[in-house]
RNA sequence: GGCGACUUGGCCGAGUGGUUAGGCAGUGGAUUGCAAAUCCAUGUACAGCGGUUCGAAUCCGCUAGUCGCCUCCA
């Protein structure tokens, strides 16, 4: 991009500001998301990070960069450890559990663009290995099997949080007595009989939360990399602890921009973090159904995560997300999903328009292959009105995603785009039959594939809407009926016995479908 | 107690000191046999008080309220 205008800026939570974006190694970009600690099934806010990491490294890579996306997976922990004691189930087992359902959960709602997964029981070499240094290099030192990161020796120990040390009092417990200080922290921990453990200089044992993560993103990113994400919970202390580790093992910054994704609130009361992950998700699913219970009776009954996706869709779900800046806090309600899902249905009656009319299909890529990049998406409007609106809109999308990535500005252009269409439509009179080869037909699929480029960055509209229920041969056998009845009543309404005819519509309507009469015939679809 | 975020019209939700955010819902109109869909039009919004300024939702201060982190949390 040769406008200078355009650039992107990001705000990092080390400095408080929002910053120039520059790479460290142009045009490469490296990105570290904290993933889960798979001890439980992922409810929402799990999901808020990777869907705008995922948007995000898609927005890098049409600005011309070429981001790589990791996201770790904490598959040992004291959770994991609880758990498979509660359970009477191997660590592994759960790990391996609540992974899978992770990674469901992720591509129902189309993050698909992560490069490398790492687990870090797959890494216990390179983690011990990060704590033998840092013993060497006098930043940790062992304490009867245990190993703690000494964070006197860390003059930038807070930097990121914004906290003093005086004010820290570490974690408690057994392990506080052989701490030199209450804010050190444990890179190893010594097992106790019968716990999952690896063989290490100082031991039987296991790594500490954080060192994963150091060890990991060091692996495949190197000494410093550039953006670091995770939500705002994280900061302190996963994240000033990783700084403190990865900054004092390399004698170098870890990181150059962090970033943190708002957490989700659920309900009045209610919340998504809570104490024990049993409590956190009882409080989560009550307020969510409190809130629900008032309106929409369809969304009682539970089924976490998977449940809301098989309720709203994963599409819903993600667009939901995308409306609201991810640095601040979003406000959970199924109300607020359902409403997502209206706004959603205005491009999916706009893109069967289209269908009717070009005969192509907006979801599927090759009907409309979207540009990967900026440059590639430039297009000539020449005179066409519609295609100048079109090209003003595109930038005002670009420049909300260069702010920071302001994805609920940028879906403003999107519904001023889906007007500006259907208004375009209705002054050219374009429906079914129209001729393909038309200057306004070529214009409409010009401006639907600069649209389509624009959706592909967040990542919607990938697939056509997902149909809830029924196989592909029962939404066939569907069909046909329906459209048996449209026939009947087009019989009816021609011979004007609209008593007939409306009486179809409306217990079609009863049942769930929505009859749309249109100049060239009526369609349906389910309400 | 320490650190920090937030308070925008009925609801959700953007917002770079001066110009229409957008969505949902509502109202009026066009269209329709009637609807739906679509289009057009439509809202004395910026917690309160004080200050800076020619001008503040946007900057500063105070007050009130909501929330987060400081212990495990995406």
């Amino acid at each position: 991009m040769t406008n200078a205008a355009s650039q992107l800026r990001i705000y990092n939570t080390l400095t408080k500001e929002k910053e120039p974006f520059e790479p460290l190694q142009a045009p490469k970009v490296g990105i570290y998301l904290c993933g889960p600690t798979v001890y439980a099934e992922s409810h929402m806010g799990h999901m808020v990070g990777p869907v705008i990491f995922d948007t995000i490294k898609r927005y890098l890579r049409h600005s011309g960069y070429q981001p790589v996306l990791v996201v770790n997976i904490t598959d040992v922990d004291d959770k994991l450890i609880n758990k498979s004691h509660e359970r009477g189930i191997p660590v592994s087992q759960i790990a391996t559990e609540m992974t899978a359902d992770y990674l469901a959960n992720l591509r129902e709602l189309g993050v698909n663009q992560i490069d490398y997964m790492p687990r870090a029981t797959d890494h216990m070499d390179d983690i011990i290995d990060f704590i033998r240094q840092l013993i060497e290099k006098g930043f940790a030192y062992e304490a009867d099997g245990d190993v703690f990161f000494d964070v006197v020796k860390d003059p930038n120990y807070g930097q990121l949080s914004n906290r003093n040390l005086d004010d820290q009092l570490g974690e408690g417990g057994g392990a506080a007595a052989k701490k030199r200080s209450a804010g050190d922290f444990a890179l190893w921990k010594s097992a106790k009989p019968g716990e999952i453990s690896w063989e290490s200089p100082w031991g039987q044992g296991r790594p500490g939360w954080h060192i994963e993560c150091s060890a990991m993103s060091h692996k495949i990113l190197g000494d410093t990399f550039d953006i670091h994400g995770g939500g705002l919970d994280l900061m302190f202390p996963h994240h000033e602890n990783e700084l403190a580790q990865s900054s004092c093992c390399h004698n170098q910054p870890m990181v150059k921009y962090w970033m943190h994704n708002g957490l989700m609130r659920a309900g009045q009361k209610g919340k998504l973090g809570g104490k024990s992950d049993r409590e956190q998700a009882a409080a989560a699913e009550e307020s969510v159904e409190e809130a629900a219970s008032a309106k929409i009776s369809r969304s009682k009954g539970d089924g976490g995560l998977s449940g809301l996706i098989q309720r709203h869709t994963g599409t819903r779900i993600r667009f939901f997300l995308l409306r609201t800046h991810y640095r601040s806090t979003i406000l959970f309600s199924e109300e607020g999903l359902e409403e997502a899902g209206t706004a959603l249905d205005g491009f999916y009656r706009l893109f069967d328009r289209f269908a009717e009319i070009t005969g192509l299909s907006f979801y599927d890529g090759k009907d409309l292959t979207p540009a990967v990049t900026r440059e590639e998406g430039e297009f000539d409007a020449g005179d066409n009105e519609m295609l100048q609106q079109a090209a003003q809109l595109r930038a005002s999308y670009l420049q909300a995603m260069d702010d920071d990535f302001n994805t609920g500005l940028a879906v403003s252009s999107l519904f001023d785009w889906l007007r500006m269409t259907n208004r375009y439509l209705d002054q050219h009179q374009l429906a079914a039959g129209a001729e393909t080869q038309s200057a306004e037909v070529q214009a409409l699929i010009t401006s639907l594939k600069a649209m389509k480029e624009l959706t592909t960055i967040l990542g919607l509209f990938e697939k056509p809407p997902a149909q809830a229920g029924g196989d592909d041969d029962s939404q066939e056998l569907l069909d046909k009926t329906v459209r048996l009845l449209i026939d009947l009543r087009k019989s009816a309404r021609e011979n004007k016995d609209y008593a007939t005819g409306d009486a179809i519509r409306d217990r079609l309507g009863e049942i769930g479908i929505a009859l749309l009469d249109k100049k060239e015939g009526t369609s349906w679809e389910r309400q």
